[in-house]
DNA sequence: TCTGAAAATGAGTATGCTTATCAAAAGATG
DNA sequence: CATCTTTTGATAAGCATACTCATTTTCAGA
């Protein structure tokens, strides 16, 4: 996977956001997407950013708060607005009380979660290769066919994580 | 698809919750899985699982409470989540206010949903039999990797619908 | 068909996530 | 450097959803 110059992205287990020698990058296409919305790449959006990279799976907001005590939870919130309607963070919705945020597709490979029930943990995983494209053509033509205009897919497998599994 | 004692459910546009004539057949599977866990079947319950067949597609609980006056919002609420512990109604959180619900998969063939990120409609669509076997069978392996034990999937395709279109 | 215990209802209230407000701080513009 | 705009942060408000509890309904056993 290339990003602008020529960056090469890594997976740890199963995704990493990016790869940890390569942090310029990320924050500098972070930067040009909100310019092109004009919006500014502030301090507080770039711990953000952060947070988020480090992570490797979405996090809520009190967990994005409490691991950067410099940033205020509103500021988080509204942020996070931003940040979605740049396309650098994607919102995550489960039942669960909280929604969780991620970074982006460019940011991140494309793939999807698998939900607990349970404790509303979100993991990632991907799809081979072929399944993932039989899927968006078959989705494309579904959508065609009711004359919506798609924008995006999300595949989330909802069930039971290892550790609620152990705990009961 | 055959449920019970044979009954065919139909299809509308795109699907329909269940055929006309068949009602009765809805009502007695509901109260069936209502008694599993030893619930009733109450009034209340019935009508919110009419307004849910009525419509085929999902339905946010003020267009519930809205379309009987006989159900009061508070226990709207309350027998949804009991609906939904039964296996009998499915709720569908988008990024929208509101979540929405609909019959679950025996009262309601399979299927995914169409989400319009401008008004939050939800439509429903289908796949092709061997794209969503392929889906199946690869999100089994993915979760049998990560340890996970699945229960359920759920595949949304945001965009616009065409009402909001041509909106703007 | 009674009768009483258990469950469900409904109106109001409480909870808690999220968003709006607004004065102060930071940054851009010329 | 001066001014105008954007962003911030603490607080308050909004709002979907869950809880409370007295009343009503349901169902099993007599």
């Amino acid at each position: 996977m290339t990003i602008g110059t020529g960056t090469v992205f890594h997976l740890r287990s199963p995704l990493a956001s990016y790869h940890l020698g390569v942090k310029q990058d990320v924050h500098q296409l972070a930067a040009q997407r909100l310019r092109r919305i004009s919006q500014r790449y502030t301090a507080g959006r770039r711990r953000i950013v952060e947070v988020l990279a480090a992570a490797g799976h979405p996090l809520t907001i009190p967990e994005i708060v409490g691991s950067d005590s410099d940033l205020a939870t509103s500021s988080v919130y509204r942020n996070l607005v931003t940040l979605e309607h740049a396309g650098v963070a994607t919102r995550i919705v489960t039942s669960q009380e909280h929604a969780r945020f991620e970074l982006s597709e460019p940011f991140n490979r494309h793939h999807h979660h698998l939900v607990c029930v349970d404790c509303g943990k979100v993991d990632d995983f991907i799809l081979p290769k072929g399944v993932e494209e039989s899927l968006d053509s078959a989705l494309r033509r579904a959508a065609q066919k009711e004359g919506f205009a798609p924008t995006d897919h999300r595949l989330d497998l909802t069930g039971t994580c290892p550790d609620c599994q152990a705990a009961g």
